[in-house]
RNA sequence: GACCCUAUCAUCUAGUGGUUAGGAUACGGCCCUCUCAAGGCCGGUACACGGGUUCAAGUCCCGUUAGGGUCGCCA
């Protein structure tokens, strides 16, 4: 192609191959070091792959003693949304996983490799772009879209393998003054990458996550820069990989397909391409089928699902990581208390080849364990936190009531195996508390109805008459266990057992009638410790209501 | 249609030629117990199917079936 066409095709000024590249030197670090990003699309959906991506990179780039950064990749100019960008930093951040390079909330940068937005890279990608074009290796198409459509037709029809291949790619052999014509008539055009790969050989690439592949070479002049001037996804990641430094690509396996042309395209850059690590996408059963979880029809595949539901943000991250590493389960319960960081996340360890199903179930059996782990003030702050967001109304409740919400939340919170394990995620919290609150106590009347009046009223109001909050826990017991021997509630349970119909009931009846009149409810945690928390007054008016 | 990947309990998985096929979650039972939760103990449930190779196959090979993914000027 003539220096004239290949002006005509990028009449602006472009840095110099030379220039970009001393602005990317290699990075210094230390043996076994890993660099690794996520890439999102700010498109106002954050996906929760990206978080199981991010955690992934995140913890081999850093156990690594390497780095972790962010890049925004925005090539798409119709889906761009306003915010979206701010939601994917917001996301990382809240996951704790932070990246050392990237764009900050301020719209400033941060590292030596940027920009980290590739829509202010543009320059780059046409510097490449044209220096393809001039060793021959790209050439410019001007077929529509609907001659691209048309052409995917008849290979339909046809039987012949689709795309712009072979025979098939009308441009590929479009003279000099064919191009200049086309150019001077002001055609638009895109920039098609000439591939050499054949289809019928086979190329090997070895996957951190998938092991071996065996795939057939890339033979598709796939676009490189769209009609905007923009580079597609491919040319992007070899050129932003090649220069930021990326050792190690984790992304999802959906991109396994055209691996092949990624590495030819690293290859015709004159450029090694970095490993690969391509995870399976996460799944979810419908109607008995598994399908990836979808944007569109699933609202827990977005990340901001777990945020107004009020899921600990590490119960998520410990969810995922076993996913990702199937020996972070055995690993956690060797370490209890241990921070996640801890954990040595391995490529060895990627089982999940196939696609594992997104299972509440299990999240949430980890989410209890991890809010068990916690004190009564971290529970407290989490949940303000997420009441501040999601319930307002809630979250007053909460300041208002510091003391003894705190004190509600501590009741059973003990160290290791005895603790409570009743709240999965901070949604719960409001109807757990709810009982608390004058206001929002119900009385339930109704759930007594199996015993007799009197016996419940006799009950009530003898434990009225003795009960003193300052009673040791095995006094008060004591004092349960008497009255209930007064009205024919068995106090020993050997004893009813071995005779059930001597007695109305036992001491379980008798604490149930106290559990109700209190609390309005048949079951709650510990009722001493509840009735210490709300203090007298209150337990005194509402055994007499 | 073409290409690629995957296949162990309901779910996530351990397993790299010789295992009573292990764990976790879920489920069921018992114990503990003022209810619930938690905890402890016990239990049932799996190598998709069919052929090979081998003294020996969950593990290796081939096929079938089933699932997933990709074939865009989306990423």
């Amino acid at each position: 192609m003539t220096p004239e066409i290949i002006e005509k095709m990028f009449p602006n000024p472009l840095p110099s191959i030379a220039e970009i590249e001393a602005k990317y030197p290699p990075r210094q670090l230390p043996e076994g070091a890993k660099v690794m990003r996520v890439a999102p699309s700010p498109t106002g959906f954050m996906h929760l792959g990206g978080i199981y991506q991010g955690i992934l990179a995140d913890r081999i780039a850093h156990q690594s003693g390497g780095v972790f950064f962010v890049r925004i990749e925005d090539t798409d100019q119709k889906r761009k949304v306003d915010g979206a960008i701010d939601l994917i930093i917001k996301s990382f951040e809240r996951y704790n996983l932070v990246p050392d390079e990237g764009v900050n909330l301020d719209g400033s940068e941060k590292g030596n490799y940027g920009p980290y937005t590739q829509s202010l890279r543009k320059d780059i990608y046409q510097a490449y772009a044209k220096k393809l074009v001039e060793e021959g290796k790209a050439y410019p198409c001007f077929c529509t879209a609907e001659d691209v459509e048309l052409l995917r037709k008849v290979q339909e029809k046809t039987n012949v393998r689709p795309g712009y291949h072979g025979q098939y790619a009308k441009c590929r052999n479009l003279t000099d003054s064919q191009i200049l014509e086309n150019l001077n008539a002001g055609k638009p055009w895109v920039l098609r990458f000439k591939s050499t790969g054949d289809y019928e050989k086979k190329m090997a690439i070895k996957d951190l996550a998938k092991g071996m592949l065996l795939m057939p070479e890339n033979d598709l002049d796939i676009v490189i820069l769209k009609g905007d001037g923009l580079p597609t996804y491919h040319f992007a990641h070899a050129i932003d990989d090649h220069l930021m430094g990326t050792t190690h690509v984790s992304r999802g396996d959906e991109w396994v397909s055209s691996t092949p042309l990624h590495i030819q395209l690293f290859a015709a850059l004159g450029w090694k391409a970095p490993k690969y690590a391509q995870l399976a996408t996460l799944q979810k059963l419908d109607n008995g089928h598994k399908r990836k979880l979808s944007k569109r029809h699933d609202p827990e595949a977005s990340i901001t699902y777990f945020w107004e539901h009020g899921y600990p943000e590490l119960a998520l991250v410990e969810y995922l990581t076993n996913i990702l590493n199937a020996n972070f389960e055995d690993w956690r319960k060797a370490n209890p208390m241990a921070p996640i960081t801890d954990f040595q996340m391995n490529f060895n360890k990627i089982s999940n080849t196939g696609g594992a199903l997104f299972d509440f179930v299990k999240l949430n059996s980890i989410s209890k364990d991890v809010v068990a782990r916690m004190t009564a003030e971290e529970v407290y702050k989490a949940v303000l936190k997420w009441a501040q967001e999601y319930r307002p109304d809630f979250a007053k409740r909460l300041t208002d009531n510091q003391a003894l919400v705190t004190a509600a939340l501590n009741i059973e919170r003990g160290i290791g195996k005895q603790s409570r394990k009743d709240i999965v995620k901070w949604e719960d919290v409001p109807a757990d508390l709810a009982f608390y609150f004058e206001d929002s106590f119900e009385a339930h009347p109704e759930l007594l109805a199996s015993y007799e009046r009197a016996d419940v009223q006799a009950i009530v109001s003898a434990f009225a008459q003795v009960y003193d909050p300052n009673d040791a826990k095995d006094i008060w017991f004591n004092k349960i266990k008497e009255i209930g021997a007064q009205y024919g509630f068995c106090a020993d349970m050997k004893a009813y057992k071995a005779n059930p119909s001597a007695f109305k009931g036992n001491v379980s009846d008798v604490a149930k009638i106290l559990r109700v009149k209190i609390t309005g409810r048949e079951q709650s945690p510990d009722l001493y410790a509840i009735m210490q928390v709300l203090g007298k007054e209150s337990v005194l008016k509402r055994l007499k209501g």
